[in-house]
RNA sequence: GUGGGUGUAGCUCAGAUGGUAGAGCACCUGGUUGUGGUCCAGGAUGUCGCGGGUUCGAGUCCCGUCACUCACCCCA
């Protein structure tokens, strides 16, 4: 006969515990941006349906887009990734925009699908791109950005691994030495993608449903598995094309790890791609991906603008930062408390409390006071570091009582001097 | 959409062969009047996910259903 309690499914409350923990990681992660020059927008959770429904396509979007009909029948969808409405605001603004420019978000992004672990139907993406420009140097401040991401919430180098490819350099080795035909092509990206989760025979047999003769197959499985050495094979006008190829001969090249295998679903990558994979064997997997996209507002513009960027989604980040034991604490809820003994000098509390919280020390007084004992137990849980007591005769001689949580030692000052002294306990 | 697992106090869970519920932690009160985190004593809390069925009697068996969860599928 109640509502149930319970979030949405797939969904998640963020108790202020949760929401401090998430707080801290994701402030560490826009302070990165910030400090690479990335200017921070946002849009509206709903888009069109169309926006999503033509470029990402296919029965995907049927399944897992969120969709509704407004009062003048307007089909909308909650938005499933921010990359088609940055790519609205960047055609609808190209005018008085100077490319390239780099941008990013953080909104909270909708799928209608089963959650299991890493996956959810509400999450908070981080999204970072440059648009309008094609130069390498885009991808290598790609890199450096995610490696001084993952950095600035704890992880070292050893924890993660970013793989990267180009998908016309795999293009041309399919077709040039795997002898794939165009239009087997799409289907044989597909079978990479899951490469790495079916055992040879069961790839094997996929193979043959797309056409690919045995020994195709066994060409496939060399060029999948034969990292940089590949790129010896291949044309050198293919090559001379591809900006991941400059990354790799540059002083950049270490960020980075060439692998045939990265294709990632997305349609509109058309050239670079790349993951960023926990190498934790007990969290091996994917931890978020972008790439490369030709021509990104083409729906709503003839102007070609083309991007680079990448999603990092919070639950398979959260998942990474526990798996290494980064995950921070959630934040104490203040300083300091002030404790009256008496509820009539709850007036002087209230006194001493606006005076520390002046000195921009985190300040709260008991709202239902109870016996001090009480109150001390009290401030302790809530995190305080330090109990600020005012007593009758103390504060008649205008002093009041420091208590350390931490150690118990406690003294009595004179209220002027009450800030200094309390800061100087907060930064031991 | 497919398959497995699980649903008992706020949390973690125990409740062999059916007899109307327990523990630990957390919470509240007290151990006197201005001093916590230890200790001692006491206390509150559950339609045992929901609905049917079998039975004298079901948390315990059967059927259904919902939810959570893991995996598959798919991945923006």
């Amino acid at each position: 006969e109640y509502l149930p309690t319970a979030p949405y499914r797939g969904t998640r409350d963020f108790l202020p515990p949760e929401m401090s923990v998430r707080t801290q990681v994701f402030e560490h992660l826009y302070e990165v941006l910030e400090r690479y020059g990335y200017l921070r927008y946002d849009g509206p959770v709903l888009e069109p349906a169309e926006i999503y429904e033509r470029k990402s396509g296919q029965e995907i979007a049927d399944q897992q887009l969120y969709t509704l009909t407004d009062r003048g029948g307007r089909r909308l969808a909650l938005r499933p990734e921010m990359t088609p409405t940055a790519a609205r605001m960047i055609a609808g603004n190209a005018g008085s925009l100077q490319f390239p420019v780099r941008w990013y978000s953080h909104p909270n992004c909708h799928r209608y699908e089963r959650p299991q672990r890493g996956r959810v139907r509400e999450h908070w993406q981080i999204n970072a791109d440059i648009f309008g420009s094609e130069s390498p140097n885009c991808e290598i401040e790609m890199f450096e950005l995610i490696h001084d991401l993952l950095r600035s919430v704890g992880a070292t180098e050893d924890m993660f691994l970013v793989r990267a490819n180009d998908r016309n350099l795999l293009s041309s080795a399919l077709t040039d030495l795997v002898g794939v035909t165009a239009e087997q092509l799409p289907q044989v990206f597909a079978l990479v993608d899951r490469w790495e989760k079916y055992d040879r025979t069961t790839l094997a047999e996929q193979a043959e449903g797309i056409g690919l003769a045995d020994k195709q197959f066994e060409k496939l499985g060399d060029v999948l598995g034969a990292g940089t050495a590949l790129l010896d094979e291949l044309p050198a006008p293919v090559k001379d094309a591809s900006n991941l190829v400059q990354v790799l001969s540059s002083e950049a090249a270490g960020l980075v790890r060439f692998d045939p295998m990265i294709v990632r679903g997305l349609a509109y990558y058309t050239s670079t791609v790349f993951e960023v994979f926990d190498v934790s064997p007990d969290n091996n997997r994917a931890l978020f991906g972008g790439g490369r996209y030709g021509d990104l507002a083409g729906l709503f513009t003839s102007r070609q603008i083309t991007g680079i960027g990448f999603g990092m989604g919070d639950v398979t980040l959260m998942d990474f930062l526990g798996t290494h034991e980064l995950t921070p604490k959630p934040r104490s809820e203040v300083d300091v408390v002030v404790i009256p003994v008496a509820e009539e000098l709850a007036g002087a509390a209230r006194t001493v409390a606006t005076r520390l919280r002046g000195a921009r020390l985190r300040t709260s007084t008991p709202l239902e006071l109870r016996k001090l004992g009480k109150e001390l137990g009290k401030a302790d849980k809530a995190g305080a570091r330090a109990v600020v007591i005012v007593g009758r005769e103390d504060w008649d001689s205008g002093q009041v009582t420091i208590r350390d949580l931490a150690t118990g030692e406690q003294n009595q000052v004179p209220l002027d001097e009450a800030p200094a002294a309390l800061a100087a306990l907060l930064h031991d």
